[in-house]
DNA sequence: GTTGTTTTAGTACTTTAGACCATTACATTC
DNA sequence: GAATGTAATGGTCTAAAGTACTAAAACAAC
């Protein structure tokens, strides 16, 4: 009964024949990438210029390479598309369906990613040339399993976004109390009572007032905040936890 | 600037010379199981019988076949590790690293599940004769990453168990408040008033009350409770969110 | 009948969420 | 300098939910 090759003793797969069936898979990462322009919630997109899928949006993303782990792999795709190091970057889920790609077999690593829009380079690379930022409604179909991938990413979002304060990651350093609500308010379709929103943020202790003030409005000026990342890590060591 | 062989133009990977290299992966799965006995959770786990690692415990799972997506081959390990089929199953976390296995570039997927501790039949297959249900505190080192992933999956399913009536999986079909209460309590590592969590559970009006009650109990039998899955599902599109 | 535990039905207190209101502050525009 | 528009601030009130606790009735086993 020759089921469980992996539990056999084990030598290198290349000096086992029998093996060497099982190590043909390509594993690729997509990374869905988010931004915030102040008005909507978008995700950067990329227009295949080849067969399959000719035209059609796709999620960015590579194959690994064989000395390269799948974060590193992740972070390389969005540094050649973005310019950027060091952004949110949470791993989604797995693909690994049978027929999910013509190329041959290959199961696919899902990321998402948050960004500052405001800090993207549009052109880092030749191959960032097609990448465009679309609204997250606009969406139609994508290539491959691509359309699944982003729905699986946003719904992701949207849980995490409630549970961790990690919709700083979409505003720039400097925001208003009325910008983080806006966000909040697209990225989970719903409405926010002012004053309540305000005190709830604020009650959790997590954003410094800045002596600064919005400009260029024609109106009163808002204050100005910071998310405070060091006090997030100190309450959560003592088992604050984000909520809403 | 040949950085990206995955967006430029498609063939089959075996007609690409180029792209063999990329194909050099193998995939695995790994499947953290739990159960509950009714005094603690539990975890099946395997006794490695050959290097690395010899006589190290470790989380079953196997090789995907060239032909097999990757729950398929979960399952299967399943099948033929504990006889059972339909078990509650979900994807944890995919494990890439470049050196986490001697065998070659493998990328696991490490899944969980979840089952009743007494439909498990624990000689289905030759595979399973060293396998064994350990409480989750006595884990000690682990072969690879496997102390790593288990982690990963009793965090996951500390926050599961919280958010959606899983925790019925780990239980008979037909149970007890008390039953109930004692597996929350154990597995989240707390206490609750048990009038309490009475109140709260039947409020949410997803356990059917039987007709019968615990036997062989030198003390006034409890009432036996049955899991409504449909009801949940009526619930759940109506916006209902299991908590606690 | 005694024992041990479940079941059931409470009470009381505290906390949180949600809806709502009113006043003041202030840059811009007229 | 007044009008305008929105932010900031500091509330109130109510409903709902969480927490802690009490007490009595039910019932199998001994």
């Amino acid at each position: 009964m020759k089921q469980f090759p992996f539990a056999k003793p084990l030598m290198h797969s290349s000096n086992h024949p029998d093996l060497a069936p099982f190590f043909s898979f390509g594993i690729s990462v997509d990374c869905v990438v988010f931004g915030y322009d102040g008005v909507d919630v978008k995700v950067l997109v990329i227009e295949r210029g080849a067969d399959p899928y000719m035209g059609y949006q796709a999620i960015p993303g590579d194959l690994v390479h064989p000395q390269e782990d799948a974060v590193s792999a992740t972070q390389r795709v969005l540094r050649d598309l973005t310019g950027l190091e060091n952004i949110y970057l949470e791993q989604l889920y797995t693909f690994a369906g049978v027929d999910r790609h013509p190329l041959g077999r290959v199961a696919t690593i899902a990321y998402f990613s948050l960004l500052k829009i405001g800090d993207y380079n549009p052109k880092p690379s030749s191959w960032a040339t097609d990448a465009q930022w679309m609204p997250i409604q606009e969406l139609g179909e994508m290539a491959f399993d691509h359309k699944e991938i982003f729905d699986a990413a946003l719904l992701r979002l949207q849980h995490r976004v409630r549970n961790q304060p990690v919709g700083f990651e979409l505003l720039p350093e400097e925001f208003t109390l009325a910008d983080l609500q806006h966000l909040y308010e697209t990225l989970l379709n719903t409405q926010f009572d002012k004053a309540n929103f305000r005190k709830k943020i604020l009650a959790m202790d997590l954003l410094v007032p800045l002596d600064k003030l919005q400009n260029a409005v024609r109106h009163r000026p808002a204050r100005l905040y910071q998310f405070d990342a060091a006090r997030y890590e100190e309450l959560s060591k003592r088992g604050f936890h984000f909520e809403l």
